[in-house]
DNA sequence: ACGCTTGCCGAAACCGGTTTCGGATCAAAG
DNA sequence: CTTTGATCCGAAACCGGTTTCGGCAAGCGT
């Protein structure tokens, strides 16, 4: 009489039987040892032993139990992903199609996402060594990557790998994929220039991420190119936050010759440069120009629209999935760095200028007093 | 001499040696099933022996590995979720938040989240049997629940604990968390009629959805509440999405007795309704208010910005969270459910009429001629 | 005909835990 | 002084896989 697996754990009903690799050796005849190594291609197994096995593992629907083999080969096949959430707003919509990227292209495999969140960087780190201590991850997915992150030394100091989601300062034995957010910068610098203008602003992310950097470069060098002065004056910083947009925009147009045109590093700093001009009565893709960079849904529901270069989240996690994958089966980092083009989607805010940033100044000047005195009036 | 495990996965470099409980054992001079029972509660180990244990458990940093207690115990100390994630748009920003909810809920006891994603209901049933069969939860939070849930089968036959986030259909076995939408509606109709609406229109979600059916019949109570006609030619269906409450919203402004305020069952489906006043030249907050429910970003900043009740998200992951882990230990269903009010945001777009319905049909009707012609015009 | 590979598979150890079972110790009861 | 029972722990089986090791049989060369 056979054992039968029965067990029951408490609280609910029977889990219903699975069919185990003893199963599949005993109705072969076959030890299981044997039945293992046949399934995972050793080769000292004939290949007629072979076929006959994973014909009968199919047939009988023996699926290995992941943790099982885990408690062995040390691997659980299972991605990592920390999640930073911030209690502010921020970032956080991108995370749908990016998780939904990350899982299919996991679950091909047979793989899952194994996911955590912590409220602050240290605590990031926190729980990425829990994770790692407690072998729930083969490696990581490490998102929103700074030019110096510690992320990275603690999951190498595991020795354990991992891949980014975009590029940092020290390439040393990372992966990654990322798209060329520095490109988006100086297409959008051309177009402006293109359009007429000549007074070209900047507003950068937060710093120390490593996208931040680059995207800055973009500007830079774009502005060089099209042979326009690089003016600190109308740089903003730590502007990826529509609160941080909103200041920094708001201290450009302060200055004497405000720019006629934005670049932003995030979409997020751009709805913050809606609201300012709103603030001062001016209205956007007419008085001031603005491009950015990311594609999240509000830009599409601003008025106008947001002319921006739009990612695809899922693409990424898809891609960045895959990486990691083989990067755990052992291939060279170096093997797995890919970059995509950014993708334009146009909206109605990059326009030809209306006046000059002269004219810009002394019309803010005036229609600021208009609308503070028509705003005193009831309506 | 002790082996050391030294386990090197190819690939990448040497893991960490962790300490097991054999080192704990040989550390204390105890059998390791002793240290086991020990750190498990067994009745039959002495008190002193606990506290030597646990506190040499502590000092060498053992953790035990889940997944080598589950192949005995059968729990990986998981939770799971399958999100559909279709390729339109819709419902998918709530996710971070919930997710982060859910996963620090279940990081405080030391459990971790298995995520996982699928395009559309029949493939999440498929993944979601996957993740079962290879027993990669111990238990499911089922999201969006329907009135007639294909899942709730799912994970009742496989004898797994689950906790819906909603209510649904047929209560038997099942523990849940839900906010009271039916209520937000009420609300809704009841402010609407205070503030002198006469005609007021209802948007629902997608059929078979059970906070669908729930929040019309909320609508359709507080109408009747107030001394209100239900009129079918104000209720619009499948307004859960931008398009179709666009659609959806037409349709009741092309009637001959059009409402002067809508509540919606979504803010998705109240955008919509802005796009429709849009192309009739007809103001949110004057000409039409909306009120709806589910407090997206976007809402805020729409003009104006959406009055609606506001769902955290990660308040009801984390409680989620906690209601599964009580489910899998044990707890029985009818103990497990719990609902919340609604909140309010208030915003712009419920104001007083400007008009009474037919007068509203008549201004469309002028207004809409001479939008068009003026839209003849350039720009 | 004999030894030597080589191919192929069974047996058993092993991974890191949990759980069962039985035996040793000791205090209280007879 | 033994018997009994409770308390507490060690030993070993077990979970479902993987991996090592050794041996049998067939094929090869000589």
């Amino acid at each position: 009489m056979r054992k039968i697996n029965a067990q029951t754990p408490p609280g609910v009903g029977t889990r219903a039987a699975r069919v185990t690799i003893s199963d599949v050796a005993a109705a072969l005849g076959l030890a299981k040892g044997t039945v293992s190594r046949a399934l995972n291609g050793y080769p000292d197994i004939a290949e007629a032993t072979r076929l006959r096995v994973s014909a009968a593992a199919e047939r009988m629907g023996y699926v290995p139990l992941s943790h099982a083999q885990a408690i062995r080969t040390g691997r659980v096949r299972a991605l990592g992903l920390v999640l930073q959430v911030c209690a502010h707003d921020a970032q956080r919509l991108f995370l749908a199609e990016f998780v939904a990227g990350i899982t299919t292209a996991a679950s091909k495999e047979d793989w899952t996402l194994t996911i955590a969140t912590a409220p602050t960087e240290d605590e990031v780190l926190v729980t990425m060594r829990r994770l790692i201590h407690e072998r729930k991850a083969d490696g990581f997915i490490i998102p929103r990557t700074r030019t110096r992150d510690p992320r990275i030394k603690v999951v190498r100091d595991a020795g354990l790998p991992f891949v980014l989601w975009g590029r940092t300062g020290d390439p040393t034995d990372c992966a990654w994929f990322d798209i060329l957010g520095e490109d988006a910068m100086r297409e959008a610098v051309r177009r402006f220039h293109a359009l007429g203008h000549r007074r070209i602003g900047f507003l950068g992310g937060g710093t120390g991420y490593h996208y931040s950097l680059l995207r800055w470069q973009g500007y830079r060098e774009a502005l060089e190119e099209v042979g326009l002065r690089y003016d600190r004056d109308i740089v903003g910083r730590d502007a990826n936050t529509l609160a941080g947009g909103t200041d920094a925009a708001r201290a450009l147009l302060a200055t004497d010759r405000p720019p006629t045109a934005i670049v932003c590093a995030t979409d997020n700093g751009a709805l913050g440069v809606y609201a300012a001009a709103g603030e001062l009565g001016l209205r956007i893709g007419e008085d001031v120009s603005v491009m950015s960079y990311d594609g999240v849904p509000e830009g599409a529901y601003a008025t106008p629209p947001l002319t921006t270069y739009e990612v695809d989240s899922r693409a990424a996690g898809h891609r960045l999935a895959e990486l990691l994958i083989y990067r755990i089966r052992g291939d060279a980092p170096e093997d797995l760095r890919e970059t995509a083009g950014p993708t334009l989607r146009p909206g109605g805010s990059d326009r030809p200028p209306a006046r000059t940033s002269e004219a810009l100044r002394a019309a803010i000047d005036t229609d600021y007093r208009a609308t503070r005195t028509h705003q005193g009036g009831t309506r």
